[in-house]
DNA sequence: ATGATGTGATTACAGATGTAGACAATGAAG
DNA sequence: CTTCATTGTCTACATCTGTAATCACATCAT
């Protein structure tokens, strides 16, 4: 077993979720949204969060007895570490066979294609510029 | 830990990759290739493919002794199913989200982004058609 | 001071995954 | 018919993941 740089997990991708959202947190508030949005008990939110200190992912500062959660790593990092991992794996690293693969399968909203398209049109207009 | 639809793991993937590429094999000739390609064991490799026929991911006809493996769903269906999985664990299900992430952080090439432009190009030429 | 609370740390445990050795059945060689 | 090699199945085990109970310590109210 050798993920080579320390990837999230899924329920550790739903506490950094709420991390990234709400700023600092305490112990507290974390497990709060935790079992609210995912009805997880009070221990499993703090185990996750062990984890991910452990990770590097996140950071808890005790001032004064309570913690405080945040996370360490950006969302954008944290994803296009998964993103890559995830791309070598299935698509030999390529998001145009990806996308191709999605289309063929009808794996895409219209609504999303044209998304794309756009953007994709923004980004040839640099180019040229 | 609940996986609704039996994804593939890392391992599982090299293996089955194998026989997409090599279609019918014997379990010998399975795991020459995945010695070499991975340094795997004769019974990693083994393990691994009862796995898979576990999974129904493959099968493994046994005709006079030998058995011949070949895979039951195909490479992008599998893929498809795990691109699911990626794209809402990590962004909300939209692959535009990713691609413009994967941008802003320069983690696509220009030649990759030519590649999605054309790819795109041609999928609105057939809507307006 | 004493017991009820809130809070983080420690321990636990089942199922998944990576990796592989041991074992059994079967066929080839002598 | 023994013996050896081949081939697949079973068993094993460490680590990872999901999920949580329990423990220990600080604090607040009585």
């Amino acid at each position: 077993m050798s993920r080579q740089s320390a990837n999230l997990t899924a329920a550790e991708w739903d506490v950094m979720e709420c991390l990234w959202e709400h700023a600092p947190l305490t112990g507290r508030e974390v497990t709060e949204k935790m079992n609210e949005k995912c009805g997880w008990s009070r221990s499993t939110t703090l185990t996750l969060l062990s984890r991910l200190e452990a990770k590097g992912a996140a950071a808890g500062d005790a001032e004064e007895g309570k913690k405080s959660f945040r996370p360490l790593i950006s969302r954008e990092d944290a994803a296009l570490q998964e993103t890559e991992d995830f791309l070598g794996r299935v698509y030999k690293g390529s998001v145009h066979l990806m996308v191709s693969a999605m289309t063929r399968k009808q794996s895409l909203s219209q609504t999303e294609i044209d998304e794309l398209y756009a953007l994709l049109k923004g980004l040839e207009a640099d180019k040229d510029a």
